[in-house]
DNA sequence: GTTTCATGTAACTTATTTAGTTACGAATTT
DNA sequence: AAATTCGTAACTAAATAAGTTACATGAAAC
């Protein structure tokens, strides 16, 4: 997993948890998926479950699945529950003291503000369902292809 | 100057450059009101200049300035000259024909193509003349302060 | 025209961050 | 009781970005 690839990897998992025939899937075989180990997607997703978006299980026959239904999961309530922001610029003082630096910093806090309230605003029209029907789509397009050829 | 403050420092840099009586000032000076140094600087807003934001000179009495009125300079402007996005989640692939990847990139996409432009609009509307403005008010309210007291 | 000063930029070093790994306790099924 | 899987802390390694050094280029001062 690279650098700042957290939210795709995750949908990336969250997609094929969404398409699992098994349901259940231990946290090596979402690693597989994104080229990673187990402990690394229990770590990244752990967020998920606390937010009810997953619900894992201890145990022989243990694992994770969705807690849900797809077409109830937005891609807000994702990006919220991995607890990394989308706009990561920092506005954390360097220069106590500074006004100038206090007039930048409120310039873009109120910025952000806005910002993330109509990022979230989107991604809340999305769903897990929705980037799975894509998923779908792609795959019967590429079943069609074959056949043709 | 810390990992994600590429903008706040920018912006600190030129809202002091927008307030400099002397016009000009060395990479030296503007490098001490972001506690770094002037290849730092140079090396940050030299995008500024290739976009007409700020113009430098070299040599004796070199230095930077504004380019052109604080009010005509937009923070998208600037955003965009930094060269760095504000979105920098990651939709590269990982997964070589994985078509849920390849359905997971590109809502991403969509996502972010239709958020920056957002972003940027938003930012069109606040120039270094807005944050300069609000600078003076702060300096003012502490000078009424601290003669009150 | 030589000295001084400042930028422009490449190359390198250091610091920070984050992913990856190891280890092990807790919980659950067989 | 054995096997399996998660939960999490502690540590290691890799990637990234800032900081630094070095020096060529250009411009003003003398």
């Amino acid at each position: 997993m690279k650098r700042n690839s957290k939210l795709s990897s995750t949908l990336h998992i969250l997609v094929h948890m969404a398409e699992a025939r098994e349901g259940i899937q231990t946290s090596e075989q979402l690693a597989s998926f994104i080229h990673t180990n187990p402990v690394v997607v229990r770590r990244t997703i752990a967020g998920l479950r606390e937010a009810g978006i997953v619900a894992s299980a201890r145990g022989h026959g243990g694992g994770w699945q969705l807690a849900r239904a797809p077409e109830t999961i937005s891609l807000a309530e994702i990006c919220t529950a991995l607890g990394e922001t989308l706009l990561p610029f920092s506005t954390a003082p360097e220069s106590p003291g500074c006004l100038v630096e206090q007039a930048v910093i409120a310039v873009l806090d109120d910025f952000r503000a806005e910002a993330e309230r109509l990022l979230l605003q989107k991604l809340a029209r999305v769903t897990l369902a929705d980037i799975a029907a894509d998923f779908r789509r792609r795959y019967a397009a590429l079943g069609v292809t074959d056949h043709a050829v």
